[in-house]
DNA sequence: CAGTTGTTTGACGCTAACGTAAAGCCATGA
DNA sequence: TCATGGCTTTACGTTAGCGTCAAACAACTG
């Protein structure tokens, strides 16, 4: 699974993972701040690694969920938690926080098909009995 | 489907709406303020039916998923424009939402799989080989 | 050597979404 | 009558999540 695959590069500045993500740097400082990522230092300068960026597209999907960035963090530590001890207290967290996921996907679903409903409704207008 | 159906009371106070959802009086109050919500008034105290009871369902539905009062607010935009005019706008409105959504479930369905494998992890490493 | 580019750490600013008094208006009940 | 409870508006406070300078350093370039 994490093979240390070729090519793809190991090392990112700053720059290049904002870019990449099309977020700023200043947020990416604001994440490490809140503990989110922890990159290396040379001498003062922030070097990213393949984990810091793994951790950051998680960090993008939870905001495109929602999630505050507590939230996020907490999600992250059950990653990590994988090679961690309280591995009991680990599943009940991960059980919890699919339990929301969950909440989240039946009201995303009601949505979607309320809007669908809707759709169809504003096409039958515009061309009434296809 | 909406039929005025017996009994269901057809007016709460800011209060009963609170209760109900579990949210504060001061909350409904900015959600008004911000127009997406406009119960009757009976001189200066608020009224709301069936129609705003319905709307604030919507909002917390909303708000559970991570959208802006904003975003919810040109959501519900989309429901009443039903009677509405620009019908074809409409549609287009509502095609930019269901792809927002749809991205979203995406990321949510990835979500619930990754923290099902970690559970499934963890679970092996409490009882392994089962 | 001067200038440009990229990085750092403060530190202050800003918007969203309310929380939290404060002060006043009604209606009801002892 | 007046105290109590529920409603109102006004307004300042608070937290999250960055944006936006500012000042300083480090490396490269012409």
């Amino acid at each position: 699974m994490t093979s240390p695959d070729a090519d793809s590069p190991d090392l990112y500045s700053i720059a290049d993972l904002a870019r990449e993500f099309g977020i700023s740097t200043r947020a990416i400082r604001f994440y490490e701040s809140k503990g989110l990522i922890s990159p290396e230092r040379l001498g003062a300068t922030r070097v990213f690694r393949r984990r810091d960026r793994a951790r950051l597209i998680l960090i993008l999907r939870g905001k495109r969920l929602g999630f505050s960035l507590r939230d996020i963090s907490d999600y992250l530590a059950l990653y990590d938690a994988d090679r961690g001890q309280q591995v009991n207290l680990l599943a009940e967290k991960v059980d919890e926080r699919l339990e929301l996921l969950e909440q989240q996907l039946a009201d995303l679903q009601t949505t979607i098909a309320e809007l669908q409903e809707i759709r169809k409704l504003a096409r039958d207008r515009v061309s009434p009995a296809s």
